[in-house]
DNA sequence: TCTTTTACATACTAACCGGTATGACCGGAC
DNA sequence: GTCCGGTCATACCGGTTAGTATGTAAAAGA
């Protein structure tokens, strides 16, 4: 079973560099050291490793990014510019330099196949649904503003910084992306009462 | 020359589609009804063909949906609304399907070929400088506070232009994209004086 | 102890892809 | 008329890829 997890790990981190359908499975394997025989032993297909990498190693990297930190926070907006803060400036290199892995994969796999998206959309469901919980959340607590429809504001939050990796990713510049923050952190700031 | 044209476009569509390293030039090619000997008669390489695209019908593509409708405006931000209003409408079955090419392409290849990345990286500094003198003329004429970074925010806005794009893109769904929008609405009104 | 099943390794295949070599057609120069 | 360069079509090649067929060592079961 530790043969399984080091594949799904592999492929995480070769879907993260390479994207899906340019990982190869050699490339995945040999830095496992196993082979065609032990992968096929444990995944049907190359779709199903890919399958099992989002609800696996993709999940977990949405939950401990971008939920748990904000779980039962009373200031949703001083959280998410914390995560940023901290959690950001520790991984930069590897997230300027590759994107988000989330968001690399809804790009690349939405149109191509239908499997991919539906999985890839249940994490954004997901990631939406908590968010909106924890700005409703900030709300009562008095630190968002109750003049904003949560479920919109959780939307945008996140397409803003799924966007905002992306130009960073594109421009390999930490300027662009240092203004893309700061343009973020301001709007954070709007939400507030 | 109309056969380099017919090629471009192909490829451009192509690109749109599938994305670059997916798209196959038999596919191309089977859809201009031409073959190798064209292909390779009119660009060096697959890789000269794709920096063709983006800096030919990509390019054009930038031009006529988010910088033209700016020119000269007075309030840019009703200008970007209108443009989603109107121009979005129109074409949004295949935008909400395929997303953003610009976006796609970036997403795709800039971790992948430094060319591909540079080229696109061109484009989004052409579009964040117009932006940000767009909304400096606003600033002048009135209709966008004075307190905001034009470059923050015109970074800040195509960021989450981009990052509305993919999300609709993923969730295929037109509610998820109209919350998106909207969020968007809102902070735009958010940069009134 | 004998058998069966699990968990892999090795070697191979069929398909597809970008790229190339070659040649045909065709309009203009002379 | 003929040569010639530009514009393509056809046929083919080498490399890469996901996937498969077969073998094997070891654990599990009886």
């Amino acid at each position: 079973m530790a043969t399984r997890q080091r594949l799904l790990a592999a492929a995480f981190q070769a879907m993260h560099r390479d994207g899906f359908r340019a990982a190869g499975l050699n490339a995945i394997l040999a830095e496992t050291g196993l082979t065609k025989g032990a992968l096929y032993h444990h995944f049907p297909s190359k779709m199903a490793l890919g399958y099992a990498v989002i609800d696996g190693p993709l999940r977990d990297y949405v939950e401990d990014w971008w939920l748990k930190p904000l779980e039962g926070a009373d200031d949703p907006l001083e959280g998410l510019a914390k995560i940023i803060r901290s959690r950001l400036r520790r991984d930069l290199p590897a997230m300027l330099k590759l994107g988000c892995p989330l968001n690399n994969l809804a790009q690349e796999m939405a149109p191509v196949d239908e499997g991919f998206r539906q999985r890839v959309e249940a994490l954004y469901r997901d990631w939406r649904r908590r968010l909106a919980r924890a700005l409703r959340h900030g709300q009562h607590a008095g630190t968002v503003s109750t003049a904003i429809e949560v479920d919109v504001t959780a939307a945008f939050i996140i397409a803003a910084l799924q966007g905002a990796f992306g130009q960073a990713k594109n421009a390999q510049d930490m300027d662009v992306f240092r203004e893309c923050l700061e343009g973020f952190s301001e709007y954070l700031n709007s939400l507030r009462p």
